[in-house]
DNA sequence: AGCACGCCGACT
DNA sequence: GTCGGCGTGCTC
């Protein structure tokens, strides 16, 4: 039978399974143990009865099942198996990924659940006499116990003051019994919907749910491309109850759950069903609770990010993906899936609806919803007559810059404060400086192992590098000429705070990056404190782009956008202008519009006047026109091959080999240098191979990846395989 | 990935 | 003379 092993090769491995073994019947997604290179791996069943022409003395013996209860289910086999295909990445690895660890472990995990005290059919004056008069703790507890018929957790009794010798006393009189707690699978009631909170849904919100509730039982997918404010959540809580009310289950994918506690709290109080999380943060228990929990029914709704699509949900109904434009639902290492596109095959394969939301909707999507791959449904209307921030670009050219600050935006910012509202002010750099270099010969303290400038980092007297990690003590004097007139170069966010609290002395200025956020419950804490009104000042990077809304904050200033403008990675603009919106998003209520203020040196550059002027839909539009007359992504198809070692010469060398393989209605782009050619000490290079076709680049991997596989620096260099790229940066 | 096998430097 | 450094190559 052939196995899946968590290797990097992408083969499927031949063993030999013991008659003795076979009862009952192996069945496909199950678990063994077997004997590979010396050592013993868990892998997964894929296919019994196969041939093969391996000689019969290579083939080894399976040497053990691991467990009969949870074997996956053949649909999340089949899932997986199209996702190596699609993917082209290791199948084994994939299994392995998909699998929360404790299912990965030789040994079978302890799968038990929770156990509660009852007591016996005895009588109540049988036991009292039993117990007698004199232990009088254990007839407090035998009282407990008899009184609370859902049963007693030992923990709960050993917050009341008992002892584990009072339990078994009781336990030998045979008075009470411990009982396993197995949760039934969620049935519906009508109870299971809170009605308090429920919203009337607008006319065109309402057309969303009817339409996905047309499509309940049978596979569509609905794009909802909503303007931030006009009830995107609402209608995935009234999307979920048609599946909820048919005891089906409703998978929800999203960016990052630890920015998502209000969407999360907002589904606990809608709906009384079970709601399991599925996120980085839970420990291997958790996972494989969550886990068994959709396997065997008992949860209603799985909210999780990306690798939440592999939740082995047997009952599934519906799923949502919210942000879909999002880049962090893309794996950027080793298995480099996107969430949203794996969300969407598995919709298909399981025949049910799928929904995407994003207030900018991503480029793919969009051309998707404009070929009627996708339904499209647009919300135009924020609730509550909540009016759109009004956009508009300062031109620093004719400006003076303090701390890269306008003179504009500073007025902006003071009024602003004086009438009591909120402001915040973005800067994608984390740290005091993006460099620092010598005044008298220009020398730049570079990383070594990246070639790049180092961040300076004032507070912690730091320079690090923000590409690898690296960071040394700050330095004072120039390694090149020995000049101690150092100084910093351009800004980041830890500046612009230190400089706005000196220009607004008497308005309290905080800092949201991941420098600031490092603890544990740390943001929320800011957040919390930003929503009391405790700060004025809001100063930050994408951490403050996503999820959180502030409805105090009136002025959103985004400093330093023209990066995107002439990259030469063709989604740059796109993501600039996903950004842009969505953290002009965040800003302003009903009784007080926001404005949003870009500061730029090109305001004339037509990306920017039409984002501004013409909102993201009409950007987006454009944006498709241009990468259709270039045949760029969404209108072709693109694999990117890294390959990186720590020899300068091998990357390009080992990529260039490529060239000689004839590849049918496809085009090469490269080998050209990453753009970081260097980092961490490995030279890296990139090869696209594009097509219009997807099935004819898929045809060329079949051919290039062998090719690869066997060329003579294959084990010289780390590459990798990357379908569907999103980050051409690294 | 991880383990074995293999061929060159500093030790009992 | 061998212990072990990690480069190379294979794993059903």
């Amino acid at each position: 039978m052939d196995i899946a092993l968590p290797v990097p090769t992408r083969q499927l491995y031949t063993y030999a399974l013991p008659s003795a073994l076979n009862l009952p019947a192996i069945q496909i997604g199950e678990r063994v143990v077997v004997p590979f290179a010396g050592r013993q791996l868990v892998g997964i069943v894929l296919a019994t009865n196969t041939s093969t022409a391996l000689s019969a003395d290579k083939i080894k013996t399976v040497i053990s099942r691991v467990s009969e209860q949870y074997p996956l289910p053949p649909n999340l086999v089949t899932f997986l198996t199209t996702l190596s295909q699609y993917y082209h990445h290791a199948i084994g690895d994939i299994f392995q990924q998909a699998l929360p660890v404790l299912l990965r472990q030789i040994e079978a995990p302890d799968l038990s659940y929770q156990t509660r005290w009852f007591v016996t059919e005895s009588s109540e004056e049988e036991a009292l006499s039993a117990i007698g008069a004199k232990a009088k703790k254990q007839l407090e507890l035998y009282q407990v116990i008899r009184h609370n018929q859902t049963g007693t957790s030992w923990p709960e009794l050993r917050t009341l003051g008992f002892v584990k010798q009072q339990l078994t006393a009781l336990q030998n009189k045979a008075l009470i019994e411990e009982k396993e707690i197995v949760p039934a699978p969620f049935h519906w009631h009508e109870s299971d919907l809170n009605q308090d909170n429920r919203l009337k849904l607008s006319p065109e919100q309402a057309i969303v749910v009817s339409a996905l509730n047309q499509s309940h039982q049978a596979f569509s997918c609905h794009l909802l491309d909503g303007i931030t404010g006009s009830g995107k959540t609402e209608v995935y809580l009234q999307a979920m109850e048609k599946t909820l009310a048919s005891n089906q289950q409703v998978l929800v994918i999203v960016p990052e759950i630890g920015l998502t506690p209000q969407t999360l709290s907002r589904f606990e109080h809608r709906f009384n069903v079970p709601i399991y999380l599925h996120h980085s943060a839970l420990n291997d228990k958790e996972r494989l609770d969550t886990w068994r929990a959709a396997y065997r029914g008992h949860a209603a709704i799985v909210i999780g990010t990306r690798s939440a699509i592999f939740t082995p949900a047997n009952k599934l109904g519906l799923i949502i993906v919210d942000e879909e434009h999002d880049a962090s639902l893309k794996q950027q290492d080793s298995f480099r899936y996107n969430g949203r596109d794996a969300a969407t095959l598995r919709a298909r394969q399981l025949n049910i609806p799928i929904l995407l939301g994003s207030a900018t909707p991503s480029l793919e999507s969009l051309q998707n919803a404009m070929s009627h791959k996708f339904h499209y449904h647009q919300l135009n209307k924020r609730a509550g007559n909540s009016v759109q921030a009004s956009m508009s670009l300062v031109d620093v050219n004719h400006e003076h810059l303090t701390a890269g600050v306008s003179e504009t935006v500073k007025q902006a910012i003071a009024d602003t404060l004086k009438r009591r509202e909120q402001v915040l002010v973005f800067l994608n750099r984390r740290g005091y400086a993006p460099a620092i270099n010598c005044q008298e010969c220009h020398w730049v303290a570079d990383c070594q192992r990246c070639n790049k400038p180092f961040t300076l980092h004032q507070k912690d007297q730091l320079l690090v590098c923000h590409h690898c990690g690296n960071q040394k003590r700050i330095v004072h004097q120039c390694q090149q000429c020995g000049s101690t007139r150092l100084a910093p170069v351009g800004q980041g966010t830890e500046q612009l705070e230190q400089h706005l609290a000196d220009w607004f002395p008497e308005h309290s200025v905080v800092r949201i990056d991941r420098d600031s956020t490092r603890r544990k419950g740390e943001l929320t804490k800011l957040l919390q404190a930003i929503h009391n009104k405790e700060h004025d000042i809001l100063v930050g990077t994408q951490m403050l782009a996503k999820g959180h809304h502030f409805p105090d904050v009136t002025l959103v200033v985004i400093l330093n956008v023209d990066g995107a403008l002439f990259s030469f990675d063709f989604r740059a603009a796109e993501h600039m202008a996903q950004l842009l919106v969505q953290v002009a998003g965040r800003a302003g209520r009903a009784s007080k519009p926001g404005k949003v203020l870009i500061q730029s040196q090109y305001p004339q550059h037509p990306l920017l006047q039409d984002l501004v002027n013409n909102g993201y839909r009409h950007f987006a539009q454009q944006t498709l026109a241009e990468r259709n007359f270039a045949r760029l992504p969404p209108f072709g198809y693109q694999v990117l091959i890294r390959a990186e070692a720590k020899y300068p010469s091998y990357p390009s060398k080992f990529l260039m080999a490529v060239s000689q393989l004839s590849l049918d209605h496809c085009q090469l782009v490269g080998p050209i240098p990453a753009t970081m050619e260097k980092k961490a000490g490995y030279y890296r290079y990139h090869l696209i191979v594009q097509s219009e076709q997807r099935k004819t680049l898929h045809q060329a991997m079949l051919q290039v990846i062998p090719f690869l596989e066997s060329h003579e620096l294959t084990n010289k260099v780390r590459w990798s395989v990357d379908v569907d790229p999103l980050d051409f940066s690294w």
